[in-house]
DNA sequence: TCTTGTCGGATTGTTCAACAATCCGCTACC
DNA sequence: GGTAGCGGATTGTTGAACAATCCGACAAGA
C-alpha cells in the first residue's frame, strides 16, 4: 500500500456501520417476538424453556435470559413459578390502548403538514395500502397501516414516544391475531387514511386531527365489537 | 362452622390482593435500581458480575437475569462482551428527556384542572415541596416534584405513557445525579409550580399549558447550563 | 356428593462449575 | 511510533443438579 495514510481513509468515503451483533439470548428472544408477532405462539400459550431450549438447541439458562428480555415488552406475561406466557389482549386491553393512541397520536400533526418528505412518506404508504388491498393482501395492508401511524408518531422526534409505541403497536398486533377476519377491520380504514393524509397536505391541521380521532375512536369500535362478540 | 357457605363468603368481604413475590433476579433488579437511583452506583460504572454476585450472596446466572430485567429501563448501557455499564446522560439525552416531557406533560391538563381530588393532590405537593425547601432538605424537594410531575403524566390515564414516564423519570434522576448543587435547580422552580396548580385550580387550562411549556424549557436550559459548564 | 388432604410428576428458579469467546492492557519487536 | 502477540480479566454460554412450587389425580371422610 503504498498510498499515504490520508489518501487511504479519502478512498474509503463513510463506511457503513457494522452489523450489531447480538447476544444467543438476544436472538432467542428476536425469534420469540417473530413467532408471537406471526400467530406462531398463540395468546395464552406458554413459553416452555425445556422446550424452546431443546428446539432452538441452547441452554436453559440463555432462553431464561431472553424471557426476562421480554418482560417488559407486554407480549408476554411472567407468572412466578408457572412460567411464561403469550399475552392475551382481551377488551379492557385494547381500551388501553386505544386511550393512548388517541393521546399521542396527534401529538405532531402540526409538524407533519409542514414536512414535505413526511407528507409524501405517509402519501405513499396509503397508497401501498390502497394497492395491497386492491391484490387482497390484507397482512400488507395492516403492515402499511402500522406504518402509516408509526410515522404519525415518529414525527414527533421522541426516542421515549417511538419506543413506547413499538411495544404499543407489538401489543397491538397480539389483539389483531384474534380477528377472524382481516378485511372487514382493515377496509373501511382505508378510506380514512386517505381523507387523513389529504387533510394534512392541504394544511388543515384542526380537521386532520379531528378525524385522527374519530377513526381511532371507530377502529376502537370496530375492534372491541369483534372482540366481545 | 355452622353458617350457609353464602353466609361465608359474604363475610370475608373484598379480601386485599396477597403481596407480590418476587424472583431473587427481580430483587436483585430492584436493589440495583434503588443504588442507582440514590446514587451509589454513578454514571459509568460497571455492574460487575461476580462481585454482584459474591456481594448479594446469588449465583452469577441470576445476577444476569436481573441485568436483562434492567434492560429496557435506559438506566444501564449493555454492551456485548464488555459488560453492563451504568448509563450516563449527556446533553442530548436530557434534551431528548424534555422534548418527551413537552409533548406529554399537558396531554391531560383539561382533566387536572376538572378533577378536584387531582388538584387537591397537585396543591398538596407543592405545598410538602415549599416546606421540605424552608427546611432545606432539597432531596425532600426534588421527590415532591416529580411526585408532581408524575401526576400531571398519570392523570392521563394511559398505563403505556405511565410507564414510559416512570423510565423517563429515572433517567432524569441519573442526570441529576451530576449536580454539584440540587438548590440551585429546585429552587427558581418551586414557584413555578405554585403558579401552574393556582391556574389549573382557577380552570385556566390554556395558561396553566403555557406555563408549563416556559417551566420545562427554563428547566431544560438550566439544567444544561450546569451539564455543559 | 362435596370437601379436604396427600402424593407424584412436571416445570420453574437457582446454583455451581466449566469452558469458550472477547476485550484490553502490556510488552516486545521492527 | 506502530504493530503483533500474549496473558489476564470478564463476559457469554452450557449443562447438570437440586430446591421450590404448582397442579392434577386420587383417596378418605363427612
Amino acid at each position: 500500500m503504498p498510498s499515504a495514510p490520508a489518501s487511504v481513509d479519502a478512498d474509503l468515503g463513510a463506511l457503513p456501520a457494522l452489523p450489531r451483533r447480538a447476544s444467543t439470548a438476544e436472538a432467542v428472544a428476536g425469534v420469540l417476538r417473530s413467532q408471537i408477532a406471526h400467530g406462531r405462539l398463540l395468546p395464552g400459550a406458554q413459553l416452555r424453556e425445556e422446550k424452546i431450549a431443546a428446539t432452538l438447541e441452547v441452554s436453559r439458562n440463555t432462553v431464561r435470559e431472553s424471557f426476562r428480555l421480554l418482560a417488559h415488552e407486554r407480549l408476554v406475561e411472567h407468572a412466578l413459578h408457572k412460567g411464561v406466557f403469550v399475552r392475551t389482549v382481551g377488551p379492557d386491553g385494547i381500551r388501553e390502548m386505544y386511550r393512548t393512541r388517541r393521546l399521542i397520536e396527534p401529538l405532531a400533526l402540526r409538524d407533519v403538514a409542514d414536512t414535505k418528505a413526511t407528507l409524501t412518506a405517509l402519501d405513499d404508504l396509503v397508497t401501498t395500502a390502497e394497492k395491497a388491498a386492491d391484490a387482497g393482501d390484507w397482512e400488507a395492508v395492516g403492515t402499511a397501516d402500522i406504518d402509516f401511524h408509526r410515522r404519525l408518531v415518529t414525527a414527533a422526534n421522541s426516542v421515549h414516544l417511538s419506543s413506547m409505541f413499538e411495544g404499543l403497536l407489538a401489543e397491538l398486533r397480539l389483539a389483531f391475531l384474534r380477528l377472524p377476519d382481516r378485511e372487514a377491520l382493515h377496509e373501511p380504514f382505508l378510506r380514512r387514511n386517505r381523507s387523513l393524509i389529504d387533510l394534512l397536505a392541504a394544511g388543515d391541521v384542526e380537521a386532520a386531527s379531528g378525524e385522527l380521532d374519530d377513526y381511532l375512536v371507530a377502529a376502537e369500535a370496530a375492534l372491541l365489537e369483534i372482540v366481545t362478540a
